[in-house]
DNA sequence: TCCGTATATTTGTCATACTAATTATTATTG
DNA sequence: CAATAATAATTAGTATGACAAATATACGGA
């Protein structure tokens, strides 16, 4: 049983080398964003004009989080808040020409960068890890519901 | 190729769960340090008297995050440093007393949390799993180092 | 319509990561 | 031995992550 503890470790570990990894060649090639704004850009670019919560949850980020890292974008000129007509509440972010730009420039490399953590394993590998971490992160709910696991 | 991509945001979000559920517990069950903590805890116990330096490769961290837990756990009175009589550049990182019994108190309610993870998934995902997250960690390797493959 | 509640965003705080730079000490080399 | 390079630890700055609290707005029911 205690073994199986390792798993945390290499989880957190991996996961930190491969953002480490992709900021290393995101800072040598001179991108100019961090790994986790390109993430945002990327989830904008595929649904166009989503409110910062829908952004979030698309992205996987808190919603405090994303307001920071929407600031930064904001600061850098590749996106800008617009109001929402119907939620006054929120807001909808909106590529601009800059961002259009700044994806289409950089998806091939950071393609590549990407794979490189992908050699010497197969399709097979890719099948088996989806499937392992997708168990590991519903079994790791946190249920305030009411089906009340939990406290 | 497109799709391999996606193993980085699942891993991160994975990691990320894995760690935000043990620190839900954790502070659920006041156990009164944080997931990191725990980590430095643990291999302190398994190999004694480690120099920071050596204590940050063990754990995976780099020195300046080291620095920051142990001063932590210094103010909690869980390890103190010590001089190390071979070299004045470097503290050897001991156990308290109350270091020792935290790590007897909490490791077997630890390891139940860490276990949940794993339900409906066995030995042979979890060899699985080692041999992936291995393979990506060393095909990441940042090499400064004289074989000069990356600037 | 008014009131209480829910929601979207923001702000604050603490902890962790990574980078670069600083300090004190040790090792190397001419 | 003296000058230089390397190393252990720290500090500083920026970004991210989790959680709580605050604010503004929306929604539901009396």
């Amino acid at each position: 049983m205690e073994q199986y503890n390792a798993y945390s470790f290499l989880l957190d570990r991996t996961a930190r080398r491969v953002k480490q990894y992709a900021q290393y060649q995101f800072n040598c090639q001179q991108f100019g964003i961090t790994v986790d704004q390109w993430a945002i850009l990327k989830n904008l670019n595929q649904h166009t004009d989503l409110s910062q919560k829908e952004l979030a949850e698309y992205c996987g980020k808190d919603q405090p989080t994303l307001t920071r890292i929407v600031d930064l974008l904001v600061s850098k000129d590749l996106v800008e808040r617009r109001a929402n007509p119907t939620d006054r509440r929120s807001f909808v972010v909106h590529l601009t020409t800059a961002g259009k730009r700044k994806i289409e420039t950089l998806s091939g490399e950071v393609n590549k960068i990407r794979m490189q953590a992908w050699q010497n394993l197969n399709e097979e590998d890719f099948e088996h890890l989806k499937r392992i971490l997708d168990t590991i992160y519903t079994n790791l709910e946190i249920d305030n519901g009411s089906t009340g696991n939990l406290r």
